[in-house]
DNA sequence: TAGGTCAACATGGTTC
DNA sequence: GAACCATGTTGACCTA
């Protein structure tokens, strides 16, 4: 607190206070001011007077607001001239006047113009002018007063979008997170379970050769399974990807069964694999192949396929196209389905290292 | 006394 | 070209 200047505090600030808030009791004001305008009383600060709300240091202009002429003419005999209001006796010695002084409006003038600046933020020349007459101020301050009021309205705006826009941001990272976890969790079971088939592979192939068995038996799987409920269509693309090839060579798998596959399906067919259980209803010893050579059975019996077509490169076809059922989703297809899924759940461009595998919604 | 606030100013762009 | 605006800066003032 500078000393020298009159703040709030003394007996004269405090009737002050009181009477301040009574802007039109200018006869009132006149008598304080008159007595306060003693140029001893400010010790060099000649301008300033008590901010009769904030007790902050107030301008000689604040005191237009109520009795401008009369105290002007007081601080004229004092000082020679008023800087601002007298052009002549504004001397700019850089970007701020020369010996001006900066002075606050009062809460009274502030708190007006706040209240024009929210019915309008922008100022018609009419509206200056008649702002600046009941405000006692010139109409460039108004002017100047809506500037920077318009510039801190945007300094607030902006901070108010950068907090939500970083809310957003890191709730959205958060979720990122998480998904990359969850992908994780998935591609080790998903490992777990080719593992897990791999070596049932090596069996079943044992197993098949004493069979003689063909390996259509995994579109039989799928056209047996699609008979009942999916349309012609769906499964006469499944049988023709089974046929052979005019040299009698089996021709392998193509992703279309995977990718003509209902949701449905897939759902149900990876909750079959999923299920490892030895009680399963197929299971006699270990669950899927099982469950595979009951329907390769019963296509043998319907529609006898020549069984000449199978071969050791058939049978490798059946181990990489069991890992291609629709149980286990196919790493393409499924990159795709974590783009389209990815864009239409976020669409923040995030940068995805890895988007191998699509999440299923559970 | 450092740092924040704010009135006032400077500058460059736009509009009429 | 005057008026206005956005933006950046300055310096007085205020406060912890």
């Amino acid at each position: 607190m500078a000393s020298g200047k009159l703040y709030g505090g003394s007996s004269m600030s405090l009737l002050l206070q009181n009477e301040s808030r009574l802007p039109s009791s200018s006869q009132v004001l006149d008598s304080l001011w008159l007595h306060t305008s003693d140029p001893s009383s400010f010790q060099g600060s000649k301008n300033m007077v008590v901010d009769f709300e904030n007790g902050r240091g107030s301008s000689i202009r604040d005191r237009s607001f109520f009795q401008q002429g009369l105290i002007e003419k007081e601080e004229n005999n004092n000082n020679g001239c008023d800087d601002d209001y007298d052009p002549s006796c504004f001397q700019q010695t850089g970007s701020n006047g020369g010996n001006s002084k900066k002075r606050r409006l009062t809460s009274e003038q502030v708190q007006f113009l706040e209240r024009s600046f929210e019915m309008e933020n922008k100022l018609e020349p009419e509206r200056k002018v008649q702002l600046a007459k009941e405000l006692g101020l010139q109409p460039r301050q108004v002017a100047i007063w809506f500037q920077n009021r318009r510039a801190r309205f945007k300094t607030k705006q902006l901070e108010k979008e950068y907090g939500a826009l970083k809310a957003s941001f890191d709730k959205l990272k958060g979720d990122y997170e998480s998904l990359l976890q969850q992908n994780d969790k998935l591609k080790q079971e998903v490992n777990a379970l080719r593992n897990k088939l791999i070596p049932r592979d090596k069996e079943d192939e044992n197993c098949s050769s004493d069979e003689k068995s063909s390996p259509q038996d995994v579109d039989t799987i799928n056209s047996n399974h699609n008979k009942e409920e999916d349309e012609p269509v769906m499964m006469e693309l499944m049988i023709s990807n089974s046929t052979s090839n005019e040299n009698g060579s089996k021709m392998p798998l193509p992703h279309p069964i995977i990718l003509t596959c209902k949701q449905e399906d897939a759902n149900s067919a990876k909750s079959d694999v999923l299920d490892d259980s030895a009680d399963s209803p197929h299971c006699t010893n270990n669950g899927n192949h099982v469950h595979h050579h009951h329907h390769f059975s019963s296509f043998m019996e319907e529609e006898p396929a020549d069984s000449d077509d199978f071969s050791q490169d058939d049978d490798d076809n059946l181990s990489e196209n069991l890992l291609t059922l629709p149980c286990l989703p196919k790493v393409e297809d499924n990159d795709a389905c974590y783009h389209e899924q990815n864009e239409n759940t976020c669409g923040f461009g995030f940068p995805v290292e890895d988007q191998t595998f699509c999440f299923w919604p559970y």
